[in-house]
RNA sequence: GGCGGCGUAGCCAAGUGGCUAAGGCAGUGGUCUGCAAAACCAUUAUUCAUCGGUUCGACUCCGAUCGCCGCCUCCA
C-alpha cells in the first residue's frame, strides 16, 4: 500500500515519492508571533502533527521544519502599540505558541527556525536573484521581477494579467511592474534593521522561507505546507524566488489545509468571530478539539460551534467509555473451553482494523473516514462484551483487550485516546461535579439509602432519590455490580 | 470580474465508475431493568443541489444552471 496526497500544484492525489527513499523532508509556515494563536492556527498545528505522526507510523524517517516569522510590518506595530521592541514581542509570542502547542500535546518539530536568525541567508538568495536578472534595487528596496519568472501563478493557476484587472494592488512607485514583490524593505525611522549592499532595512516575507527552506531542507523538498491561504501570494512567490534562485524545482508536493470558520465565515478579527485556543481550552478537553478537528478531512472548511464541540465530547466519550470498559475486564473466574463469543463477521471487523485505518489515511489523510473505523471497532467491541457471560473465555478477554490496544496506538496518530481510560473518565466526571449542586459523598450516601429501598421495594423513595440527583445532573446506572453515577452533559 | 472549492438523512460527515451510499450526534421501536440509564439489536437517503451528456452501468467523469464559501491586500 502506498500513501497518496493532494498535491495543490498538480491539483491530483498523487502517491508519495520521496527524494531521498523513506525520508519526508517537510517545511510548514508557522505563525507571525505578535498575538495568541486561534483556533485556525491550532488546525494547522494539529493538522501537520497528524501527519507527521502518521508518516513516523508508517516507517518514514521525516525531517520536519517549522518557521516563525518574528519581524514584519504588523509585529512592528503591535510593539508600538505596546511600548516595546518587536524582539520582546515576538519572543513572547513564540513562549505563548508553545504553551499552547504543549497543552495540545503537539510534538515540536525538528527545526523551528526563527526569521531575523537567518538574515544572511536572505541577503545572499536576493543577491542571487539580482545577479540572476530576476530582481532589482529601487530607493533601497529590492523587488522581484514578476516577468522574469514565466511560470508565476502555476501553483495559484492565476495569470499575471487577471490579477492585475482585479485591481486591487497598491499602486507603489518604485515597482517596475505592480505586481513585482517586494524582497528587502529600507528601513524606516526607528524601525528595526540589518545591514545589507542596498542599505539598511530589513526582509520581506516571503524570502525567509525560501531561505530557510534551503538552509534546512535542501533546494528541492518533498512537501510544502500551510492554509489554503498561503497559496497566493506567499507559496507562490517562495516558487519564484527559490526556483528563480536555485534554478531547481523547489518542492514536490504542496499540502494546503482549509479553514476554521464561524457560521460559515472565515474567522477574523474584523468580524469579531475569533476564538483563541485558550479560550476553547478553558471550556474543552485538549482531545475533544482534537476529536473535532479530524472528524472532517483536513482540505475541507470546518465550522465551529458550540453543538458541534458537544457532538465531538460525546464521540470523544464513547470510545474512552470503550476502552475503560474493556480495561475494567479481569480474568479471575475464566472458562477455558471453545465457546468464544465472536462471531465469525466480528472477527472479520476486528481483525482489519488497523488495515482499514491505513487504507483510510494512505488516501491524502482521511482522518474522518479513519475515525469511523474506530467507531465501527468500538461497536464490534461493545456488542463482544455485551454477550460475554459471566464466567467468559479468558482468549475472548484477551482479544478485546488485544483490540483496544490496537485502537489507541491508532488513536495516538490523532492524539486521541492517549489518556488513561478511567483517569478521564475520571476527571472529567469531577470537573462536572464542581458545576453540580451537589458532591460525591452526598451521592454515595443517596445511592446507599436507595438501595436498602429498591430491597425493600419501596420503588417510590427509590425513584424519587433517582430523580432528585437527576434534577442534580446526576444519572444513576443500576448494574450487576451495584450502582453506579454520572454526571449528565448539559 | 478572474481563479479555486463545496452542495450526500434533522445536524455533522466518509465515499479512488459496478458489491447493502461508512461512521458520529439526535430521534423512534425493542432487549435488559421493579421502572430507568448505559450498552446491545432494529430502524431513519430507491437516493447523493437541479438539468442534460458520456457509459452496459455515475454520488463518483463531462457540460450547463442555481446556491454557498474562499483567494485575488495581511492572514492558518
Amino acid at each position: 500500500m502506498t500513501i497518496r496526497t493532494y498535491n495543490t500544484l498538480s491539483g491530483k492525489k498523487e502517491i508519495l515519492q520521496t527524494i531521498e527513499p523513506g525520508h519526508v523532508k517537510l517545511y510548514v509556515c508557522g505563525i507571525t508571533s505578535y498575538d495568541y494563536c486561534h483556533i485556525g492556527h491550532a488546525r494547522s498545528s494539529l493538522a501537520f502533527d497528524m501527519i507527521v505522526k502518521y508518516l513516523k507510523y508508517r516507517d518514514y524517517k521525516v525531517t520536519f521544519v517549522r518557521n516563525f516569522t518574528d519581524i514584519d510590518d504588523k509585529i512592528i506595530a503591535r510593539a508600538n502599540e505596546q511600548n516595546t521592541t518587536s524582539e520582546e514581542l515576538a519572543n513572547r509570542f513564540i513562549n505563548e505558541f508553545h504553551v499552547d502547542m504543549d497543552k495540545l500535546g503537539i510534538a515540536r518539530p525538528d527545526i523551528e527556525p526563527r526569521a531575523t536568525e537567518h538574515i544572511d541567508e536572505m541577503i545572499t538568495m536576493i543577491g542571487e536573484l539580482i545577479a540572476n536578472g530576476k530582481a532589482y534595487e529601487a530607493g533601497g528596496d529590492v523587488y522581484y521581477i514578476i516577468d522574469s519568472f514565466p511560470e508565476y501563478g502555476k501553483l495559484s493557476k492565476r495569470n499575471i494579467e487577471d490579477m492585475k484587472a482585479g485591481a486591487r494592488i497598491s499602486i507603489n512607485e518604485q515597482k517596475k511592474h505592480p505586481m513585482d514583490f517586494v524582497l528587502w524593505k529600507a528601513a524606516k525611522p526607528g524601525e528595526p534593521k540589518w545591514k545589507s549592499p542596498w542599505g539598511d532595512g530589513r526582509p520581506g516575507w516571503h524570502i525567509e522561507c525560501s531561505a530557510m527552506s534551503k538552509k534546512y531542507l535542501g533546494e528541492t523538498f518533498d512537501i510544502h505546507g500551510g492554509g489554503q491561504d498561503l497559496i497566493f501570494p506567499h507559496h507562490e512567490n517562495e516558487i519564484a524566488q527559490s526556483e528563480g534562485a536555485n534554478g531547481k524545482p523547489f518542492v514536490k508536493s504542496w499540502i494546503h489545509h482549509g479553514f476554521v470558520t464561524i457560521r460559515d465565515e472565515k474567522m477574523s478579527k474584523s468580524l469579531g468571530n475569533f476564538l483563541t485556543i485558550r479560550d476553547i481550552l478553558d471550556n474543552y478537553h485538549p482531545e475533544v478539539l482534537r476529536f473535532f478537528i479530524f472528524s472532517t478531512h483536513y482540505r475541507n472548511p470546518l465550522d465551529f460551534s458550540e453543538a458541534a464541540m458537544q457532538d465531538a465530547t460525546a464521540g470523544l466519550d464513547r470510545l474512552y467509555q470503550c476502552v475503560a470498559s474493556i480495561n475494567e475486564l479481569d480474568k479471575t473466574n475464566t472458562r477455558q473451553d471453545t465457546e468464544t463469543a465472536f462471531g465469525e463477521s466480528d472477527l472479520l471487523k476486528i481483525d482489519s482494523l488497523e488495515e482499514r485505518f491505513q487504507q483510510a489515511m494512505d488516501n491524502d489523510f482521511n482522518t474522518a473516514q479513519a475515525q469511523g473505523v474506530f467507531f465501527d471497532t468500538v461497536k464490534t467491541i461493545n456488542k463482544i462484551r455485551a454477550k460475554l457471560s459471566e464466567k467468559p473465555l479468558a482468549t475472548d478477554i484477551d482479544k478485546l483487550k488485544a483490540t483496544t490496544s490496537i485502537l489507541k496506538n491508532l488513536a495516538a496518530i490523532m492524539g486521541l485516546l492517549c489518556e488513561d481510560a478511567s483517569t478521564y473518565l475520571l476527571t472529567k466526571k469531577q470537573d462536572m461535579l464542581t458545576n453540580c449542586d451537589i458532591d460525591a459523598d452526598a451521592i454515595e450516601a443517596l445511592i446507599i439509602e436507595r438501595k436498602q429501598c429498591r430491597i425493600d421495594k419501596n420503588w417510590s423513595r427509590s425513584d424519587e432519590i433517582r430523580d432528585e440527583l437527576l434534577a442534580k445532573n446526576i444519572e444513576l446506572k443500576d448494574g450487576a455490580d451495584g450502582t453506579r453515577w454520572v454526571v449528565k452533559s448539559k
